[in-house]
Formats: C-alpha cells, structure tokens, sequence
DNA sequence: CATTTCACCTGGTGGC
DNA sequence: TGCCACCAGGTGAAAT
C-alpha cells in the first residue's frame, strides 16, 4: 500500500503524538510473518524504552528508542543507577531530537540511541495511535500500550509488512538502500540510471537504486516527465532525467501535503484518509480520458506491475 | 552481475 | 447466494 508520502505521513502524525512516551507493555500476535526477528526479542527489547523519535527512511518507519530504566522488581541489584536517573536522562536525551527540525529526508539522528524499532507496512500495513478501548481492528499483530494511555497498534492483514528491532551497537542505525528522492541532485540521480537496459519503470520501483517510490508515484512522475514507462533506463537523454527527477519530487511533495493517495483503504496515524488520489493522473485510470490531451489512458504491464500512461504525451 | 518472475497473504470486485 | 478469476500501495528469493 503505503509508498514515500503514505509512509512519511504516517510517521509524522505517530511521532507527533507518541514521542516522549514510554513503552509500558507489548503486546504480538502468535503470526509469525511480520516478525523479522523473534516476538518475544522484540518485546522484551521495547518493553519500559521511551520512544524518541518517529522518523521515515524510503518506505520504512525507524521508531528511536531511548535506553531502559532499571527493572525495578528484579533480583536484588547494585545501587548503581536510580530510577529518578534513569527518567531524568532519558527525558534529557528526547529533547534535540524532538526540536530537530525534521523536514523530508533523513536527518542523522541528534543522539545515539540503543536500540530502533524498524517497521515497515507492506501492502496492507497501517500504524495507528488510538485509545486503548478503540475496537480491535482484524489483523491486528501488534500493540504497545503507552505511559500516556494512549495504544501504538499495528494493523496488516495481507502480513507483507515486517517488525525489526535493532540494536544499534550491532547494526547501526538502519538506512535505506537506495537514494532519497526527495534528497538526490541532477547528477548522482542520472548516474543511478547509466548503462542499465531494465525500463525506466522498473528502475524507478528498484528499491536499491531510489528508496521510497512503488507503483503510484513510479507511474504518476513518468507522465509529468512525458516518458514512457518502458523506455531503457540507459538510453534516457540527461533532460529526460532531469525532467523526471524534478517531476518525481514535485508529485512527491505534493502527495506529502495531501496526506498521501487513499486508493483503497489506506489511512494515516490518526485513521484519516490522504487525498492525493484526486491528482492522480494516469493511476488507475485506465480507459479514461487523459487530462491533458484527451487520448485515452492506456494500462500494460511492467516489471510485473500494472502500469498506466498517456500513448500521446509519454514518449 | 543484471534482470525477470514468482511466491508470499487476504480481501474486494465483477462475471456467470 | 456461490464459485471463480483477477486485481491490489511491496519485496526478496529463485530462475534466467
């Protein structure tokens, strides 16, 4: 489902409404498939951290994780660190982050944290913040319930989505393969593409070249550029890809302010649908006529994806 | 190595 | 109403 400005949305509205709070229980379903690592790992490793930041990278959600504060009721431990510390630290360590100004992109984190929560929403994947007496949606494989009472849910049922919990001093902190496209420059965009014979589409839905863009803003990008989606990569002239480059970041920053395109049943944080299905131009829209010259919107397949573009101003 | 195809899942829609 | 084929925002493993 969700593509750059789905993803980016969603992680705006749950960062603006559960940073700061503490993870005070976690509850999964017994699924196995959104769980990249086990369950119960998972689990453990979220259970008491506070939640610093909620950011995008591509089409993941990177929820930063501030360190635990000493169990309480455990075994009789060391005088070492006190509670009062612990809160006092972590409270301390939220707040660049949270004032960072963060506008598109992927900003280096201000602080480093231990561990990341890496979600990723699949097809069908959403991420809710509701109260914890909101009905349980079907699908539901997880749910974090929140020192401010609030419920962290996540919500799949095709399960194409995946829940990753990193610790950092192992892994880094995570980032995406590909380039932002929000981020890139004329140049390095064109490099991306040089010498490769695949179609223009399926380089553009290549998660390892750009990150972010799926099959939406792969299709709505190459009609504002007037380039047909199986053109080869490689035999793009330098204006085409220029074209397509500001084309791609304009319709992305623009799906951004509407709140993404709720082609079905996508929703962000808060349960509202996005709006930029109204400026879709040839998604999904087959056999209409094309807004700008009337010819009739044409539907083939490429890269295994139903493809849609304009036979007379794509070339 | 680059590129293409297919399986992974559930649910909705439209034809018969 | 039921059954079936086909479609869906993604992606990684397997095949070519």
């Amino acid at each position: 489902m969700p593509e750059l400005p789905e993803v980016e949305t969603i992680a705006r509205g749950v960062h603006a409404r559960v940073r700061g709070d503490r993870i005070l229980d976690v509850w999964f379903s017994s699924k196995p498939q959104p769980f990249k690592n086990p369950p119960a790992l998972q689990a453990k490793g979220l259970e008491g951290r506070t939640i610093l930041a909620v950011q995008r990278n591509g089409k993941h959600i990177v929820v930063s994780l501030g360190d635990k504060p000493p169990q309480p009721s455990s075994k009789v431990s060391g005088p070492e660190v006190r509670l009062p510390h612990a809160v006092a630290k972590s409270q301390r360590l939220a707040v660049p982050v949270a004032k960072a100004s963060r506008p598109e992109g992927r900003p280096p984190h201000a602080v480093p944290v231990p561990v990341e929560w890496i979600v990723h929403l699949g097809m069908t994947g959403r991420l809710l913040v509701t109260t914890p007496d909101a009905p349980i949606a079907p699908h539901t494989h997880a749910r974090l319930t929140l020192s401010s009472g609030k419920e962290l849910r996540f919500v799949d049922p095709r399960r194409f989505g995946r829940l990753e919990l990193r610790d950092l001093a192992k892994t880094g902190s995570f980032v995406a393969a590909g380039a932002e496209p929000l981020q890139i420059e004329s140049e390095p965009f064109a490099a991306l593409f040089r010498g490769r014979k695949l179609a223009i589409k399926a380089a553009l839905l290549n998660q390892t070249l750009l990150s972010g863009v799926g099959n939406i803003y792969a299709d709505e990008s190459l009609f504002r550029a007037g380039i047909r989606p199986r053109r080869q990569a490689g035999r793009l002239s330098r204006e085409e890809l220029e074209r397509l480059r500001l084309a791609l970041r304009e319709v992305l920053q623009n799906a951004i302010r509407l709140g993404g395109s709720s082609v079905s049943d996508y929703v962000d944080a808060n349960g509202v649908r996005g709006f930029f299905q109204l400026e879709h131009r040839v998604y999904q829209r087959t056999g209409e006529p094309c807004l700008v010259c009337k010819t009739t919107i044409k539907r083939i397949t490429v890269a295994g994806r139903s493809t849609h573009y304009c036979p007379h101003c794509q070339h």
